[in-house]
DNA sequence: CGGGTTTGACCGGCGC
DNA sequence: GCGCCGGTCAAACCCG
């Protein structure tokens, strides 16, 4: 069962777009819980998070691009709680119970946060809907240097000899380190793999419970950066795939360093962005996709889900009128995007 | 040869 | 305590 068996989507120049991604129809940013809240559906309660995240920069601006959230300049409560305004139309993912909504890790950093995942069995059953689950992970973690861990002693042959099994080396217990805050994108595309301007290296792969498609783990390659992301495909909806960053970049982005990021970025964009986009904002594949831009200039790609993002948001002026002072993000974002649709 | 991928094994948390 | 499972390691392999 390959997924080349249904490239149900065209390829789209206007993105620039050499994988062939489809537009993204949805989108979601969710902190913490891993695989298991991505589906999550529910009401998000929205956090009063103390602002304690790690943050280089100052509070978001009104000019947060999804790349900060990648860089880690971002709020996460921001962001979660502009999404959350997109989700509180009950907007869900279609119901992939079990493995996800079932996983016993729904609370797992540290129980310190709100559990999202709490409502899961009623699902209103709007497949390929969008969602827009969001929760807060342990934003209180710092960039704890996941590195070190285990000191990367051969697992127990450090000392060759007969300790056979016990791959215990006595450590000298650990304290449990916090997670790094993570979010999701939900992206419809062919490839497991989207473009994002970093360099990823890949560290691991496990096949995931109740899903044949495995999950693939990457690590960025940038040294002294700890960001990591996990990427696997919707069993639901395979045209999804399902990408998790955790962490923040410490770097720019080598495409940007390259001199790629130019050719990235819609003019819109950039203009509508303004400066704040900085140097680091992502490809544009993956922006284009995370906000669904109707590309007008070409294919009239069917996308069946490409409408979902619009239904889900509803009148994107009304939506963008009960809008919180905070959904800069996408307040940000939509203008350019509808712009861009002119012809 | 350096950097990335594959893949089986290991680790550790969690639920029962 | 045991088993399950997600996450990670690292040797082997691949590729430019």
């Amino acid at each position: 069962m390959s997924n080349d068996e249904k490239t149900p989507y065209n390829y789209n120049p206007f993105d620039c777009n050499p994988h062939g991604f489809n537009r993204l129809s949805y989108q979601s940013f969710f902190q913490d819980n891993p695989t298991s809240d991505i589906y999550a559906n529910q009401p998000t309660p929205p956090p009063p998070q103390p602002q304690n995240l790690q943050q280089p920069f100052d509070a978001p601006t009104p000019y947060m691009s999804f790349t900060d959230c990648l860089h880690g300049s971002m709020d996460y409560n921001t962001i979660s709680k502009a999404f959350d305004m997109s989700c509180s139309s009950s907007e869900v993912i279609s119901p992939i119970e079990d493995a996800a909504s079932n996983s016993k890790k729904t609370s797992v950093f540290g129980g310190d946060h709100h559990s999202a995942a709490t409502t899961t069995d009623q699902y209103p059953s709007t497949p390929n809907s969008s969602v827009s689950s969001s929760s807060n992970e342990a934003v209180a973690d710092e960039d704890s240097g996941n590195l070190n861990r285990k000191d990367k002693h051969p697992k127990g042959s450090e000392d060759g000899d007969d300790n056979c099994k016990s791959k215990k080396v006595n450590k000298p217990k650990k304290e449990k380190k916090p997670r790094e805050p993570r979010f999701a994108f939900l992206t419809k595309s062919e490839i497991d793999h989207l473009e994002d301007g970093y360099r990823w290296r890949k560290y691991g792969q496990k096949a995931v419970k109740n899903s044949p498609y495995p999950r693939s783990y990457y690590r960025c390659t940038s040294q002294k950066c700890s960001v990591k992301k996990r990427v696997e495909r919707s069993y639901q909806d395979p045209t999804i795939v399902i990408t998790t960053y955790e962490g923040q970049h410490n770097h720019q982005c080598p495409a940007t360093l390259r001199g790629n990021a130019a050719g990235m970025l819609s003019p819109s964009l950039l203009a509508s962005t303004g400066s704040n986009m900085g140097p680091a904002f992502p490809h544009h594949d993956l922006l284009s996709h995370l906000i669904n831009i109707p590309s007008s200039s070409t294919n009239n790609i069917p996308a069946p889900n490409s409408s979902i993002y619009y239904q889900n948001l509803g009148h994107p002026q009304q939506q963008l009128g009960q809008l919180p002072h905070d959904y800069g993000l996408l307040q940000d974002l939509i203008p350019s995007l509808i712009h861009k649709q002119e012809p």
